[in-house]
DNA sequence: ATCCGCCAATGGTCTAGTCCAATCTTGGCA
DNA sequence: TGCCAAGATTGGACTAGACCATTGGCGGAT
């Protein structure tokens, strides 16, 4: 299910080259008529090396890689950014350079984060970073359909999946509709459990929008990845039974770990 | 020569910034130590200014930037370079960098891509860029459902709306039960109608996942883009009325220029 | 045996330059 | 007026090297 490196759309078949000498690995030459960065050359190359290894296996570092390949670091680290980005692989500074696990599927549906991790089999948790009762942001208002600068009830998560952290999530709730649902999230994991049972409130109907940001310096720290990376920024309405607005959620994922699917059907 | 007098980058600003996003305010930053880059500082200072600007102005030089703000080329190229990523910025060889127009909203449902973009006021196009029978690969033979190296009709278009490059797609069908699509599509570009009408299928049904992926350089060039720049790589399986697989597709689109929507509702 | 501090190795950041490819401008020529 | 060649300017690619921050291993001290 991990694949997605071949059989891309229109991957000019490049790279479909015979590599002659074993000591001295060359990075193959740009075929006649195409203009092909060495850095792309050298990624297609270092693709199919690591297709041969197994995650968690390391590779070369990068001064290694800059002399074998006669080409200079900044090329390397070019090259192998990029494969990071793509989720083959996962630097540490200080430690080195390893292949990456395939990346994980999430699905879009309106059930609660605790109900899908462990659908998928692994263990879900969160860390609650902070609750707070703030005057809305526009952007907050608007979708809530409240005044800018209405109290709204702030809960930002660290969401980790086997102690991995999966997403960073920040929900916001009309603060008088839902008062008190700041203290109750101190003791509480499930968010959708406490609407149902204390607010007998149901949600029936979302708008999710998917979009690639890049990570901060600190959004990066929490995630457990690099500055600058692609992230895939999921921006969530959610409506109850009367067609009321009730959360508005940000969460930001690991675009080189996670992908996300939707199931569709006819419209009426 | 460890630190350097500083340009006119302010530092690290690091407090509680309600992050600035293109659209709206991001995951607000918690504190916790990170450090930032200085071509991090950079594109902030960046940012800040792109927001005064219009879409299509201009602005400096990397080389008047570099001195502006006293740091090398290749420091104000990575703060380019990440603004770019974001679809603040478009760059142009021998031409400048231009503040970009803001992201364009894609509705994942089960309509034809040409009623999609009618709806939304632009003119939709389609350039054919291959229509061949061939053996299934794995992966299509698997979601279709059919043997390995089955012969399946691949039809490979470029989506243009408005004449602007839009998605690069790659639709596969079963080449028995939808003999002669190929040709019929030669003629017509609505994919959708010729299978309701020709065919008698109709879909209702269908799983889209979306991830991110990078830029080879002849997508790059189809898409008008840059090679290395993140894509969103959607892939849909539908079904039709006896729960048949009927199509896969795959899609590409350029990350700096389209964001995903997707409504949902409760699970039965 | 255990702990701790030093140090080498790793990736992260940054510099100052070179050369190339695409584009626009300019001026001369028909 | 219209065209085209030459040069200037832009972003794209690449080099060789420096310093920094984090990590983990080794060796000595306890």
């Amino acid at each position: 299910m991990g694949e997605q490196a071949e059989g891309r759309i229109a991957d000019a078949p490049a790279a479909a080259r015979v590599s002659d000498a074993p000591p001295a690995a060359r990075i193959p030459d740009a075929p006649i008529g195409a203009r092909v960065p060495k850095y792309y050359r050298l990624k297609q190359e270092l693709r199919q090396e690591i297709g041969q290894l197994s995650p968690g296996m390391a590779i070369p570092t990068e001064r290694v890689l800059s002399t074998r390949f006669a080409v200079s670091r900044t090329t390397v680290r070019q090259a192998l950014h990029e494969l990071v980005v793509e989720g083959q692989l996962q630097r540490f500074q200080g430690r080195g350079t390893f292949v990456a696990p395939p990346k994980l599927t999430q699905t879009l549906q309106l059930t609660s984060y605790t109900q899908d991790i462990a659908a998928s089999g692994r263990r879900p948790t969160s860390r609650l970073l902070d609750a707070a009762v703030v005057p809305a942001p526009s952007d907050v208002a608007t979708r809530l359909e409240l005044r800018v600068d209405a109290p709204v009830q702030r809960l930002e998560r660290l969401r980790l999946a086997d102690d991995e952290p999966m997403a960073i999530e920040a929900v916001y709730l009309d603060a008088e509709r839902f008062a008190g649902v700041g203290d109750a999230m101190l003791h509480s994991s499930s968010l959708y459990a406490l609407l149902r049972e204390q607010y007998a409130t149901v949600l029936v109907r979302a708008e999710e929008t998917i979009e690639t940001v890049l990570a901060s310096p600190s959004e990066a720290g929490m995630l457990d990845t690099g500055t600058g990376l692609p992230l895939l920024l999921l921006t969530r309405t959610s409506w109850d039974e009367q067609d009321r607005p009730v959360e508005y959620v940000r969460s930001l994922y690991r675009g080189d770990r996670y992908r996300f699917v939707a199931n569709l059907s006819r419209p009426a």
